[in-house]
DNA sequence: ACAGCACACTTGTAGCTACAACTATTCCCT
DNA sequence: AGGGAATAGTTGTAGCTACAAGTGTGCTGT
């Protein structure tokens, strides 16, 4: 427990990303509640469900790819089901398991909703950056989630994009 | 509302984004609630009052460099006031305001909460990265700031430690 | 001087998340 | 086989945040 005090750049990009860290999620939920009435937490689940084979997946497995914890994704998902946006059924091969599946109003909301969210991603985050700095944002998450997910929970996810 | 979809490299960067988002506050908050009862919310605005001439600030000024709501700072403070770390006295040049002041318990709280959060932010921020990294990541923070937060309002707190 | 507006908070309430049980299957090991 | 542990999920509750009012004070203009 002997851990030296960080020097003025580490303290620098520290607060930085602190500050990041505070207020993108409120900027990214705000557009989201006020256009689509969703959370980003809601649209990311729902954007998962709508990008894997027959747009369902098992609880277990969404709350791995949002990065949730279950009871969470459970509680969240009782409130899209209760939306009509998402409905959920036993898993034939595992009695233990629910499947979630994204309804016909529910793969409508989220082509509804990406245009928005889409715009402010790149209004925030992409568009305020050069081609390098992306490159250097990618690799820092990579060093970083290194140490946040090291059993790769979310590794699924995001390394999808890699070396096109 | 025509804004062209992501293409690979970006995609690429603001997932990894996203999961920082998602999974870094949890550890910060998690370690500081575990072993002080702190939330990482509590600790920065104690760790902002102890650092302000007097240890005290006006509400207002407290959010900005919090980057929280009034309402927000204002339910945190009273908490912390039960909890005896801050006590609040109307500001005697402005009687619409209130001054928060660390208290004798509350300085010895960050005292004793700092080496273990600095531990943290060393091992999930600091260590994975290397130096150029690290101010990669400080221009980066710089430039969405200037979007996230364009009037400035914590433009106090992050800009403290520009050029050495 | 005083009406109207802006400012600095506080309070109330709804909604989301974390944590801790609890139930129901499946796996493993002898 | 069959008992114990691990897995998959749900539910309940406490605590924090956002949003919307509401109170009291200062400022501005005529």
């Amino acid at each position: 427990m002997d851990t030296p005090w960080l020097d003025r750049r580490q303290l620098r990009a520290w607060i930085r990303l602190a500050a990041v860290l505070e207020l993108l999620p409120g900027v990214l939920d705000a557009q989201l509640r006020r256009d689509t009435g969703l959370t980003h937490f809601d649209y990311y689940v729902l954007a998962m469900l709508s990008e894997a084979p027959g747009r369902t997946l098992r609880m277990t497995e969404l709350a791995r790819q949002t990065n949730a914890t279950l009871p969470r994704l459970s509680h969240v998902v009782s409130r899209l089901e209760g939306r009509g946006l998402v409905e959920r059924f036993p898993c034939p091969a595992d009695r233990r398991a629910t499947n979630a599946r994204l309804t016909g109003p529910g793969w409508g909301k989220v082509q509804e909703a990406a245009p928005g969210h889409v715009a402010t991603v790149r209004q925030h985050v992409v568009d305020p950056l050069t081609d390098e700095q992306i490159d250097q944002l990618a690799a820092i998450g990579d060093a970083l989630l290194a140490r946040l997910d090291p059993s790769g929970t979310m590794a699924a996810t995001y390394t999808r994009y890699d070396e096109g």
